[in-house]
DNA sequence: TTGATTTTGCAAATGATTTGCATTTGAAAA
DNA sequence: TTTTCAAATGCAAATCATTTGCAAAATCAA
């Protein structure tokens, strides 16, 4: 049962942003921008693209919402952190979320290594998913 | 000392080529169309845009070449394999490769929990660097 | 309810990347 | 070496996701 997410102080509540972040807390991967947009019309919500961008940068600089590429797609995609890391396959394009990422381990590691205090990471992991392999 | 990349069976070996993969060769970081572009030009070197992101794509079928995005940036980086994991610093944009990325561990944990044959993946870390805390 | 301010929608602008096509070039074959 | 032809290039135009300007609509505090 996830929480719902609060629209961050000092912004207004409104229906647009309402449902665009709704839509993201149903989604089960990264989703592009057009998909909320296409997801909103069945629900027969009428938002433009421009709001839907707006909302999208505003809330990745909030830091609730974490935006990611997969390789030879040419759209953003954008989902709740928890579903930041994934696996793609390589045939089909199917996306599965990688949960527990083992990389929080590494965090450690690489402040020592390179001084950096880790703020936060993404990985992208390809392969062949089991129903392509057959 | 790295070994020199060679043109992949089946194309033809032309100048734009070899100096697109000699500029790669010899990038520290991941760069984009552009840098090569540039970096070409003080070489005396002129070649089209297109030429490039041809060429680029080409390499990146065939392996040669990693493609990726960095957070908050409109354009897509290129490198080697073997730098396509790295560190940027949120405040500079300033991009330190990860070496022995420790993922490669963590393959045969995802085999077994998703079933997916890993092919490859792609690790952004984010975080303030040295320079910057300070 | 009012008023100041934020958001929105629309249409136009932007900018990276792609594409069509005529021309050039690499390399296999003669 | 010269010939031959598919592959590669350069240029300009086209794409397409994303951004932006601006007037109208909506939020929310007073």
């Amino acid at each position: 049962m996830p929480e719902k997410l609060k629209i961050p102080e000092g912004y207004r509540q409104t229906k647009q942003r309402k449902a665009i972040l709704d839509v993201l807390e149903n989604a089960e991967i990264p989703i592009t921008a057009e998909d909320i947009y296409l997801k909103l019309k069945e629900k027969c919500i009428d938002i433009s693209l421009s709001t839907i961008y707006r909302n999208l940068e505003m809330l990745c600089k909030e830091g609730l919402v974490v935006k990611s590429y997969v390789m030879n797609e040419d759209k953003a995609r954008f989902a709740l952190p928890d579903k930041k890391n994934y696996l793609i396959c390589e045939k089909c394009g199917k996306i599965v979320i990688i949960d527990n990422c083992p990389f929080d381990k590494f965090k450690e590691e690489l402040k020592e290594v390179h001084g950096f205090d880790i703020t936060g990471h993404s990985v992208e992991v390809y392969g062949i998913c089991p129903d392509c392999r057959s």
